[in-house]
DNA sequence: TTTGTTATTGCAACTTAGTTGCAATAAATT
DNA sequence: AATTTATTGCAACTAAGTTGCAATAACAAA
């Protein structure tokens, strides 16, 4: 399952996240990285850091797509369930990975085996 | 803003939603009413409906768009803050409104203006 | 109930995010 | 260095959703 070389690509690829908690939409990624590798490259190194715990993905107020680096490193558990919020600007897009811990609520007869939590309004540089 | 018209078509897409909290996918509806309508009148009413409260949208876990009725009928504010969060059925699919209410975190620095929360799981239905 | 206004619709063509098959290339292992 | 096979580029495709425009049908007013 998952990466298993270390390429020029993928290298890259991790490079544009930094260390931040800060998501990339795919799009953005396919953007920045086009002189560098073709756009079904990107989308295959990001399903397969994925596969592998590094990154995370989900799903922005637009629809697109967003990937950010897991902070759990070192949790092996390829599909834990995540109960972080993501929080996405209305002004500028930043969108961010929190760090609240969000309870997931108890609902008659059914199970839930994940959550994904949007909030979505103005981040700290945007709130006048 | 929004519907003026009760033409047929709208009203055959309502018909479709009846009284339940259970939402439908745009997809679903599009297939549902293909003999009725075109597939760009489904989009747009679902759009005037949507401006005019009477429905809200939200995002599936595979980014597809579901509808379902607005059940606070008679709160005119155009856009309220919507917290209650939407479930879907991890093997059947059904999607449906959650009564339950829930708590918008605090994020320092950051203003929220509004959440999507989707749990997925398995509905009463299909937990055996 | 006819007329006039304009919101709504159908259609076909388009946009855009994301996917796929396959041959060529390049990590990693021996 | 040779071999194996994961990874990549490419070009063509899929699928959800959008758009411009001419034709049609609600609805208000006469």
């Amino acid at each position: 399952m998952g990466i298993i070389r270390k390429t020029k690509s993928v290298k890259a690829l991790l490079n544009e996240f930094g260390q931040q908690k800060t998501a990339l939409s795919t799009l953005e990624l396919v953007e920045r990285l086009h002189h560098q590798m073709n756009k079904s490259t990107v989308y295959r190194i990001l399903e397969r850091l994925e596969d592998n715990s590094i990154l995370h993905s989900f799903t922005g107020q637009d629809g697109l797509t967003w990937y950010a680096l897991n902070h759990n490193n070192g949790c092996s558990q390829p599909h834990h369930l995540n109960t972080h919020p993501h929080f996405q600007c209305r002004d500028c897009g930043k969108t961010e990975c929190l760090s609240v811990s969000i309870p997931i609520p108890e609902v008659a007869e059914h199970s839930i085996e994940s959550v994904s939590f949007l909030l979505v309004g103005k981040c700290a540089d945007c709130v006048s």
